[in-house]
DNA sequence: TTCGAAATAT
DNA sequence: CATATTTCGA
């Protein structure tokens, strides 16, 4: 970022390693859409380096984002807090196996923690692989293995989820008999749908046996400001299976 | 100790 | 309002 142009000046900064380069003054736009690629960049050859089992060279350096979330909060410019807000829910490689599956929460809570729809498949998962009896809190947050995820919160979302399940009993076996005409007022409790829920809808697979086809989210028609959809694409019907060597329960994928 | 319903909070 | 956290009795 410089504010003179200059061909000089250009191939100076290029010759340091800079990928872009912005005249002052900036556009908050463009500096967003840069942090973007950066931080993608990062993803990906943090990624391939994961590959090769060349983590954590020691001369690497800091990622940009752990840069901006070690300036204080009190000395954050307005400009470096638009740039973080969009990143906080993000789910950074750092957080993701392999697989594409959580790992840890840390970053998912800011006030409270936000089950996204990858964290959701993966208590679904677990939740899917005890069976809906045996499905406690307890046994779920053991099989999920996710750090820093509490066993309350698990309690938690299975209360929501077990409410959602019982309203899908009265909603979808009522095929049979509807002599009502379509129209029941929106007041009745007992609603034909149950109502539109970023998850609980969208998953109705308790049964073990849930071939249910890949559910996009389309949960609400809100903005996915980056262009492309979530990489963990990894379609298909995930459970867990014994690990032997491991001794631990590791994740499992169904394809099709 | 853990569950899970219900009250509370965000 | 949807959904996450806390409380509290079983």
């Amino acid at each position: 970022m410089a504010s003179s142009g200059d061909t000089n000046t250009v191939m100076k900064y290029v010759a340091n390693g800079a990928s872009d380069f912005l005249l002052k003054p900036v556009r908050i736009e463009e500096l967003s859409n840069i942090w973007q690629h950066i931080f993608r960049k990062q993803m990906q050859d943090h990624k391939n380096n994961n590959m090769v089992g060349n983590l954590e060279k020691p001369g690497h350096p800091p990622s940009i984002l752990a840069m901006a979330r070690a300036t204080p909060a009190t000395t954050r410019s307005t400009a470096t807090e638009a740039l973080l807000a969009p990143l906080e829910n993000e789910v950074r490689d750092d957080m993701v196996n392999y697989n594409g599956e959580i790992t840890d929460i840390r970053d998912l809570r800011k006030s409270r923690l936000t089950w996204t729809t990858q964290l959701h498949r993966q208590f679904i998962a677990a939740v899917n692989h005890l069976g809906e009896d045996k499905a406690v809190p307890k046994k779920i947050l053991g099989i999920m293995k996710v750090k820093h995820l509490t066993r309350e919160q698990v309690a938690s979302h299975l209360q929501v989820h077990i409410k959602y399940r019982m309203q899908l009993k009265k909603s979808i076996p009522t095929t049979s008999k509807h002599g009502a005409t379509l129209s029941s007022t929106a007041l009745d409790k007992t609603q034909d749908h149950p109502s539109r829920s970023q998850y609980f809808n969208q998953d109705g697979c308790m049964e073990i046996m849930d071939y249910s086809l890949p559910r996009d989210d389309l949960s609400s028609g809100s903005e996915c400001m980056l262009e492309e959809q979530n990489d963990y694409s990894s379609e298909g019907f995930q459970d867990f299976r014994w690990d032997s060597d491991k001794q631990e329960y590791g994740p499992c994928f169904w394809n099709f």
